[in-house]
DNA sequence: CATGAATGAGGATTCATTCAT
DNA sequence: GATGAATGAATCCTCATTCAT
């Protein structure tokens, strides 16, 4: 059934609505302890529906984690190619506006954002590798992003890969963090702070002059 | 049937065969497939026994969890307390002999590295609680920590928390890397270039001079 | 949309469609598990449209065994009604003429004889019952037909309802063996066997002269 | 649990009680309709009991259907092996007893005897296979039986195969016969009738005379 | 302490059937 | 008549846990 507003075609959108409740529900109880009669209550829809819209549950779940993931990467890598960046001051700016942009994305999508730091291995082993390729693409992404401005002589010869996983640690926590743990602190500042401690450490300049050089 | 070695009560140990074969089983199959009547059988004990030590299965992946965690806190930063570091470079080799610690802990124990990083979200909510207090008890270790070198101006003055949220991630992915990616690459260059991103960050020296500086 | 050809009303007929598609689906995979939706897909109808036509999935099950039963007793004996038989000259002929139109039926129509011998007993009990009323009806025409022989003269006084299931249980199994298990042995020596042994039996008459007065 | 009752291990036998329970509740309501919930409560048991002592449903049909065969083989060709008749008088006397023995195998195992003959085409396909090969196999016993017989010159030159499925149909709705439609009738004037049938065939012999030569 | 047969609650999924368009 | 999206009842089987021996 079809509803009109405007010309615009108004599908119920029952698999919307479906994503919606399950997305709140596998937030609130978990993925194995919710059961599809919640989702489908939730949704106001009957049981046998969500079969036409999703093959099964661990289905419902990767769909929501495609989404989250593709719009992230739009969002983050995507917008910001491996474009010449000429100084140091390009780099930075631009490593944090993409701080920014997780922080925010993440907030935005608090309940995915969860979803994925937190359900994602309540998952049966097919739909884990399925999600589990999602970070091992983002560690690539940023694995070449390392080595296009390694080229550059803008950072530092680390290896790359190596430094890919780390900042994929850095991104899932930075993400919780601004999430769950400090839902109030101000973004800006958050990317901020990210930003310095990625692009130059911790250790205290003058403490470096002394103890830096490995 | 007990047996003794130099005093030391050797049991069947039937938790420690239980353990092991849970924790073989946990990363083969995930916890959710992993059925009690596996672990007994590869523990070659009956069904019942399994809860004579054991109050449920949940129970059991909580101990190989807490062990872990036990172990790496002892191994970690229980012995480097935050002692009077003098100097970055005391700093510095403090941090890289813990990143060594960390990556040679995860690839000692890697089959409770895998569960911790990918089966502790499959528990139940209960211990899924449990789980996640670990993670905030180092996230506190770790800020404090920084607190400490913060005071006695090692390290910049970045939010203790934050940056202690931050460095749980990278630990986390430094292990997943260790273990999974490239368990072969040796620890002290993976200690090496964690401590050197984790203490001047990725940017190059002379690329900082011009956009360093935010 | 209705077709004409030469004055006969040439339906779309669905139902036809709808009738083979689910006698072949029946035969190959069971009524069990044959779907409705896959008899509809093979017809190339929407689902809703199989209920325009049949009541529900056994009804069409019914209505294949109806018209094979029909035309099978339509083929055999309602045209050898219970005739004046002279001779037993005549019996043998008229045996043997009903053994070939059965087996050619059975061979003809080897689907529907197929959901016959081997899918109605998975039809619910009302169903079922049905078409063992088919079963009775056809021992009760045996039955008639060898009490009118009996008086003729032309076969023995055995009680004729035991051996009018005796001859449905042959029926049975002469379709089955010359659809299943003989696909190729020639109608006419099939059916000279089967009127041999259902008139004369099995004991050599050498034999016989010693051991067959009961 | 066990007891004991004279020194004999009287097991509870819940594998038995389940198949008489199952046995019962197929006759009546048909295989697809009898729920496992029916056949545990019917046998005192819990519903997981089932599933430590037959694999699902459909193998707890298969389990009394191989009895019945078992046992009816083992009753009827088993103890008639293919040994030295020497007379058509032989051979007569054994045909009679094996008659006898399948109508009183029939009528004492009835509930088995309604499930091998209405109720196994409700089966799924593999437990189907299953089921035919039985008669597969009693037919193949058959065809041997008679070819020793044709060797001995004591029955006639039919093809065996074709002979052995008629006799399977005769059996089948021997049985049926026996036990639904006259469950009255004395076995022995069954068994008699059945004989001289199977042997003599229907023809009067004073019209088999002027008629009987094909 | 150890056993392992018995328990029974729990839930995903299927599919015949309906009905608004 | 035809459509096909929506319905929701129906049920098998799993597996963590118990407890009599």
């Amino acid at each position: 059934m079809r509803q009109s507003y405007r010309g615009v075609q108004m599908a119920d959108d029952i698999a919307g609505k479906l994503k919606s409740a399950a997305a709140w529900l596998f937030t609130q109880h978990g993925f194995t302890a919710t059961r599809v009669a919640d989702i489908v209550a939730n949704a106001g829809v009957a049981q046998g529906t969500f079969y036409l819209h999703f093959e099964n549950k661990p289905s419902l779940f990767v769909a929501l984690i495609d989404e989250f993931f593709a719009g992230l990467i739009e969002e983050t890598i995507a917008r910001h190619p491996a474009k010449r960046l000429q100084t140091g001051e390009h780099l930075s700016a631009e490593v944090e506006e993409i701080w920014m942009t997780i922080i925010r994305y993440g907030r935005k999508h608090d309940i995915l954002t969860r979803l994925v730091l937190r359900e994602a291995y309540a998952l049966p082993p097919e739909q884990r590798a399925h999600i589990n390729r999602h970070f091992e693409q983002g560690a690539d992404a940023l694995a070449r992003y390392l080595e296009d401005a390694q080229q550059l002589g803008l950072v530092k010869n680390l290896p790359a890969r190596l430094i890919a996983w780390l900042l994929v640690g850095m991104i899932e926590r930075a993400m919780h963090y601004a999430v769950f743990v400090a839902p109030n602190a101000p973004s800006v500042s958050l990317a901020g702070h990210c930003t310095e401690f990625e692009l130059l450490g911790l250790l205290e300049p003058s403490a470096a002059r002394t103890g830096g050089e490995s």
